[in-house]
DNA sequence: TCAAAACATGAATAAAAATGATATAATTTC
DNA sequence: GAAATTATATCATTTTTATTCATGTTTTGA
């Protein structure tokens, strides 16, 4: 019954990732004869090419890209399982692997986890802030266990709760000219350099919330990584930005940088958790929700 | 490095489905004898037992719920590939798993895997509505490849796209008080018998677009399967139900039913199509939402 | 155009792993 | 106490997997 072995996808994918089987050979330890010899016997088993020969070289038929694309979907989740496993070997909990769908939450991520790694010194942590399928792919994909995003989603099979709340602020040097006003207006913003995240302007809340409706354009838009080097480009004047009051106010003293109202009644956030119904019962899954549900310090 | 094979899934499984490792070698056509080798052989390359031997029986280990877990989860799909790879093998195309999540659409469903299996004879259609992790789960989990949905979800790694639109009617007997009126409005269903699918309540329309906004609920609600019976019911005069407007038209002549709009609006209703951005280019996909796009004949 | 590189294939073989056979002990369940 | 179930051990057997070697083909590119 069974054809499909884990050694079979682990050659298509290290073929693929090579490019010939030669290379592939070499990376997982055996004979290029020994490579030749399974494919052409798992082709027989499943009575389709994988490959199609082209001269020396191989080319995925339709099949193969099928398959390729199973393996690269299972192996890291036969990969995760064993690492997990090895984990309960030691007497350790696993890993709580946490995706991050909110840039500046990263550092409000930090204060979280340092209190958590002590309370649950058997539990590891690790943070992922790239996905191919978005965050909810990931939730569903087995990548991650838990998602911090400001967007929940009420759907069967996953469970969102409130963090915590803040107010999405404009950061604007102290020597700005705005930086004295109470609140600002889109308008204000029209001559401004603006500076965010590399993400697309309809998921930025400045804009879908404040600059979009009133139909609103910055001067310009620069795309900066990291929040530091970001806040040091305000801090010289080259442009503004937008960010959690909370964040801003830790760096308000030291660098000279002042919160702005956006509109009068300011833009108002809400950052979620978001888990697998199935492990809402796991207690150090719900232990992190739990503290980080805290008001920050 | 690898330790976990696809067979030590399937005994995982295989015990925890029949209860003994007896009964799960049977089933594995394997001697009693081989499984509790290699068991014992997979125990110690994990470094953690996986089952808890309390006296005659077995038990899974905190560890071994984990891999249940796991082999649950990946099973399925390795079964579903060496499926899918045989159909390549036969030439078939492979099988397009379409999921359901709004029940009248079956009927209109039908109408579009007609002509569908006449254009694509080389593709299969399969038809699920039940899922454990809702249909947003089974796309990104590879249970199902399209989603029939009212609601869309625009996330990275879906796409979604409306296909029709309709309004949601009630549906009462011609001989009902309210058969001859133009629309209805949520006070006078206070008195009626209601009978929906068997759906939580806040996901019937009729519910959350109409009676709760109102805050009326009906005399009694009952609940039923099948659309065929449940039509039955409302022409004997049992009770009303909400249904498409095109689908009630389709039995109005038969059997003395008749549509009222539900408020002197309507309840206006859109039916999406979801896939997986990563299938996106798969031509006998694209197809079926190409056709499912024509307005219903 | 010729050598090198890459894959295919078949045969013989060696090594490893899985399985089966069998027997026995321990435990629990009824 | 008999039956059922698992553990364990040993040995034989079978199956799987990989290696080596020899040879052939095709393509690539210097």
């Amino acid at each position: 019954m069974a054809i499909l072995e884990r050694a079979h996808l682990e050659i298509v994918r290290a073929v693929a990732q090579h490019g010939s089987l030669t290379a592939a050979a070499k990376k997982l330890h055996l004979t290029q004869s020994a490579l030749s010899h399974t494919i052409k016997k798992l082709e027989q088993a499943l009575g389709t090419d994988v490959w199609l020969r082209e001269g020396r070289s191989l080319r995925l038929t339709q099949a193969g890209q099928y398959l390729l694309g199973v393996a690269n979907r299972l192996l890291p989740q036969l990969d995760q399982a064993e690492d997990r496993l090895r984990q309960y070997a030691q007497g350790e909990r696993g890993t709580l692997r946490i995706g991050m769908e909110c840039h500046p939450c990263y550092q409000w991520l930090l204060k979280i986890v340092a209190p958590y790694l002590a309370q649950w010194p058997d539990v590891d942590v690790d943070v992922k802030q790239k996905f191919q399928f978005g965050g909810i792919g990931a939730l569903f994909g087995y990548e991650i266990d838990l998602l911090v995003t400001p967007d929940p989603l009420y759907k069967p099979g996953l469970i969102f709760e409130p963090v915590f709340d803040y107010e999405q602020v404009l950061v604007v040097s102290k020597h700005h000219p705005l930086a004295t006003s109470k609140y600002i207006n889109p308008e204000q913003l029209s001559g401004e350099v603006l500076i965010t995240y590399p993400v697309k302007t309809d998921r930025l809340d400045i804009y879908n919330q404040f600059l979009m409706p009133a139909g609103i354009s910055p001067k310009r838009h620069k795309v900066i990584e990291t929040t530091d080097i970001m806040l040091q480009m305000v801090a010289s004047g080259r442009g503004v930005t937008a960010l959690p009051r909370w964040l801003v106010e830790e760096y308000t003293s030291e660098m000279g940088l002042v919160p702005v109202r956006l509109g009068q009644q300011g833009i108002a956030k809400q950052i979620f958790i978001g888990a697998r119904e199935t492990d809402a019962n796991i207690d150090y899954l719900k232990a992190f929700v739990e503290l980080a549900r805290q008001p920050v310090s």
